[in-house]
DNA sequence: CAAATATATGAACATATTATCATATAGAAG
DNA sequence: CTTCTATATGATAATATGTTCATATATTTG
């Protein structure tokens, strides 16, 4: 109670910061973003085929992501093509990887 | 579809790792696990005093997250002191902190 | 042993998230 | 203009999560 914590997160800030996490909790969202960093960009149908994730489903998912501020869509005639808007995403993934949390 | 993933992320891995963000991302675990990167161990009062959190709340939390491995637990008389499992999930939060990810 | 304190637990409820399904829209092609 | 393909949307259903409240348990102290 009287010690002074390292790190400047205010309640806001972790508020927001598991606002992010939980967009980004979820197998399929995970599969989204890890695609897109090996990707740069994809349309539905190929985020669909990759992740084998049917297409109602993953377009309420990449909705999801992009009002959420994490993904951006390019509409290219009747194609979509999203893509991550915040590169520094993959570096959850990464701190997954390389984190001993069971993984 | 037809390009390598940088990653070795496997469905299952990607599961693993949705699962563990789950378990970080609200507002009152991320605080849980921010104070016991600062401190090393305490109790549920303690940490309810930090958070402001109702010791029932609280304790779900902690239990829950002793469940799933996050938390270690080390009960000493009527006190339990509780300690990250994972010194790693900190990462996560210097990930967050360091990310464009709006914050 | 009674009382006080620290923590846990379980049920009930409220709320949020995920999945599914049916349908809509928009562009391309014939 | 009809058909086809890609994607989005909205309603509903299924499930999971978070919170509250009342109560239980364990430990310490008098």
């Amino acid at each position: 109670m009287t010690e002074i914590q390292q790190r400047n997160l205010t309640p806001e800030k972790l508020e927001k910061a598991a606002y992010i996490l939980k967009t980004v909790a979820h197998p399929i969202r995970l599969g989204i973003i890890n695609l897109l960093d090996a990707h740069e960009q994809l349309s539905v149908n190929q985020i669909g085929e990759y992740l084998k994730c049917e297409q109602s489903l993953l377009s309420h998912h990449l909705t999801n992501m992009k009002i959420k501020g994490l993904l951006k869509a390019d509409k290219q005639g009747v194609q979509v093509f999203y893509s991550l808007r915040e590169k520094d995403l993959i570096k959850l993934l990464d701190c997954m990887e390389n984190c001993n949390c069971n993984m």
